[in-house]
RNA sequence: GCUCCGAUGGUGUAGUCCGGCCAAGCAUUUCGGCCUUUCGAGCCGACGACCCGGGUCCGAAUCCCGGUCGGAGCACCA
């Protein structure tokens, strides 16, 4: 049947237009409800890198059911920004992302010191006292160091010895045995815990020994019950240095998966360079619209539907890819445009007088197309000023005709607009934004640190929000008198 | 140097596991056309890709081998 109709009757095939659904792969070895868990570092707020392991995490959760966990890992004190304690959660819950559960690592250190205890008395780990010169050194060439074979009892003595304070920084470390021939040189024997006098800004100098990150990871998947890890390629190895601790301990493994890396061009996300940004003021705060952290999209509009558009698109191959503003930007104009009012602003003002006009009244449409969002209406007098766009205004040439959208044309004439009717001749010719001689002066902050200055319609006194600036681009207004722009 | 990944148009992806419906889909960009009192949207159309070389096979984007290129790791960071 389908062949008679395709060869005799092609006409009547309907050929329907493959909608493409973008989703998710399903996870291995789902049974029942699924744990995971987002574990950024404290060091800063989040950014729009950090945005990626949140949404695929948290759409998985939402798939499956289940919990999400919001790991804070902050065993470092030599990395944290304090305000990332509260700015995390709150950037999670911008983003949409459901935290069914949050820990904090440095309020778990004792489960992280029985860890260690068990692995010492069980001969899994050792305390070593080589510089680290000597350990890197002795790893490269596959030689055991002088303390890997201590007897349980000496290396348990050492740990409580270091809880002590009897070690300076950088004297001890706690070490996992793996296999010192194994042919990947990061696999072998890895440092689990390290000095480090730095206060701690949770728990001031209470401790003195902290893990590192794949020795609490290891455990508090296992504690929290992880069943599957999402995160970046770079954790590969970790996650089979952490391996070794499941396997020690014989616990099960989660699943893993690991997505690939992106590349952020023009993007400035790293944290260090960002805070001395800040400190000597080349930045005005961490939600600078330089930066790509959140909260600089957030300043700039963006809707925080078009981060999960963006990365449930792009899906979890461990392929690297180059992060693309261009379609990340489109994706937010699709979201926002139909709600989103149109106003006028005036870049680079010329103020005109119109001639041969009579009193006026005019309604603007807030949008084209979506009439629920109303008009504004303006009254102007007779042979009225406004102000139009300098470089359309010097564009035009005596005698030719252009259009005041919603209002009327004008005939140039120098400094003059000769009145030419109210109604639309010819679609045509060419039509720009104005504003009422009472415009008000309004600056537009780009994200590539320039400023565009000008003449915003009365109306916009009380608007905050995104709107388009017609024939601008899409802008977040923030008062009567600046914006910040989001894109075209 | 060692270990491990990966390679589809300008960009982001689908397909690769289990070879044929893929002379490769979608999105974005660019360029045309229609429509609209901005832009965008919408509709129609155009340009544009399976890294290279072998092999297996009736048949390879898909499997195998060898290259090339790119990335990650080899921290007392995460």
């Amino acid at each position: 049947m389908d062949s008679i109709v395709s060869t005799e009757y092609p006409e009547f095939l309907v050929r329907e237009k493959k909608v493409q659904v973008h989703s998710l792969p399903e996870l291995r070895n789902v049974k029942g409800k699924v744990v995971m868990r987002m574990a950024p570092s404290p060091s800063g707020p989040l950014h729009i890198g950090h945005s990626r392991m949140a949404i695929l995490n948290d759409e998985y959760v939402k798939r499956y059911g289940g919990d999400l966990i919001l790991r804070i890992e902050d065993t470092n004190p030599s990395n944290i920004d304090p305000i990332a304690y509260e700015q995390i959660p709150e950037d999670l819950k911008w983003l949409e992302v459901n935290v069914t559960k949050t820990v904090i690592q440095s309020d778990r250190m004792g489960l992280y010191y029985n860890e260690a205890k068990t692995l010492l008395a069980n001969g899994y780990a050792y305390i070593c006292t080589c510089t680290s010169d000597q350990f890197k050194t002795g790893l490269m060439h596959s030689v055991a160091c002088p303390h890997r074979n201590s007897a349980p009892e000496t290396n348990l003595d050492q740990f409580q010895g270091i809880l002590d304070g009897k070690f300076k920084p950088g004297e001890a470390v706690l070490i996992i045995k793996t296999d010192l021939a194994h042919p990947n040189p990061a696999l072998r024997d890895w440092i689990a815990f390290r000095i480090s006098e730095v206060p701690h800004p949770r728990h001031g100098r209470d401790f003195r020994f902290y893990p590192m990150m794949n020795f609490s990871v290891a455990v508090d998947d296992r504690l929290l019950g992880l069943t599957h890890v999402i995160r970046g390629k770079d954790h590969i190895n970790n996650t089979e240095k952490q391996k070794y601790i499941f396997k020690y301990n014989k616990w099960k493994l989660p699943e893993y998966y690991h997505y690939g890396l992106v590349d952020f061009p023009n993007v400035i996300l790293k944290t260090s360079i960002i805070k001395k940004g800040i400190s000597n003021r080349t930045y005005s705060g961490w939600d600078d619209i330089r930066l790509g952290t959140l909260l600089a999209f957030r300043k700039r509009g963006f809707s925080p539907g078009t981060f999960r558009r963006y990365w449930v698109e792009s899906g979890m191959r461990e392929v690297d890819s180059e992060f693309s503003l261009e379609i990340f930007y489109s994706m937010n104009k699709e979201l926002i445009d139909m709600n989103t009012r149109r106003l006028f602003f005036i870049p680079d003002p010329v103020r005109i007088h119109i001639s041969d006009a009579p009193p006026t009244k005019v309604s603007v449409p807030y949008h084209p197309t979506n009439s629920s969002l109303g008009t504004r209406k303006y009254s102007l007098p007779k042979d009225p000023e406004v102000f139009v766009p300098g470089g359309d205004w010097k564009a035009t040439e005596d005698g030719h005709i252009l259009r005041l959208k919603d209002m009327c044309n004008l005939e140039k004439k120098g400094e003059l607009g000769i009145f030419r009717g109210a109604s639309l001749m010819d679609r045509k010719m060419k039509i720009i934004q104005w504003s009422p001689a009472d415009g008000l002066d309004f600056t537009v902050y780009k994200p590539d640190g320039t400023s565009d200055t000008g003449k915003i319609e009365p109306f916009a006194k009380d608007f905050r929000g995104v709107a388009q600036l017609e024939r601008y681009g899409y802008v977040n207004v923030t008062s009567s008198h600046v914006g910040y722009f989001t894109h075209k």
